[in-house]
DNA sequence: AAGCGTTATATTCTGTTGAACATAACGCTT
DNA sequence: AAGCGTTATGTTCAACAGAATATAACGCTT
């Protein structure tokens, strides 16, 4: 009977992949589904609610990320009948599909290699 | 001619790959190249004054990874001829192994999405 | 016995990050 | 004009992480 040193009930494989930009963090995981929760909603706030982050927290990564780039990911209109709110745009709409695709790529290649080290 | 939201100019794709162990994390990139430094010098201190890391953070790190498996990666001796040092045990080299071999294919992954994503 | 380089461990300081709170502006609705 | 939900922005406080500093113990060498 061959003893293992990992096993998969103590040990888990993780990973993070993100875009790094010109000045700061650009793309990750946290971003990625505030960039979805905001296309869902149509607001800033009522996507920081549903991550249970604050609103100044997801302002600041939007800010972040509209700051990185010519072309903004996200557009924002204050006051009108609902109060305002904010749309992804078209490149707002590219960033999240290119890299989801690359997110669930790399879960896939996670499973692959927790399956090599503690499979 | 068409404009790329995303250049390779400014924007790099990183990512990092970790084990997380029953209590903390149990490896990852910084503390495996303090393995291989370790393995290298067969001291702890000139390990961790090879990665310009101080003595304390290099052994709470060894500490941290002995304390998470039954077999320890890391043996020590205080004391002695040179007085004392640390050698790397064979469970301890087998994760050295293993984590590097993940670790590299990890980073052709990271270059294969490079190419999807700013390519 | 003194000296050495190392492991082993605690404490203190400091910078960064995130949370919490507070306020203003905006444009529609009533 | 007052009220609303939202965007926009600053400040303050708490928690955590890392760096710096300090000290002891250990076992060989001289």
């Amino acid at each position: 009977m061959k003893e293992l040193l990992l096993t998969p009930e103590s040990f888990r494989l993780d990973g993070r992949l993100w875009l790094q930009g010109p000045t700061d963090r650009f793309m990750g995981i946290g971003r990625l589904e505030l960039l979805g929760h905001i296309a869902e909603t149509g607001s800033i706030s009522k996507a920081a609610q549903a991550m249970s982050m604050s609103y100044k927290k997801a302002w600041d990564l939007v800010n972040s990320m509209n700051a990185q780039v010519n072309t903004p990911l996200v557009s924002t209109q204050t006051g009108g009948s609902h109060g305002g709110g904010a749309v992804l745009t078209p490149a707002g709409r590219q960033v999240l599909e290119a890299f989801s695709a690359a997110q669930e790529r790399f879960q896939e290649f996670i499973r692959q290699e927790t399956e090599r080290l503690l499979g």
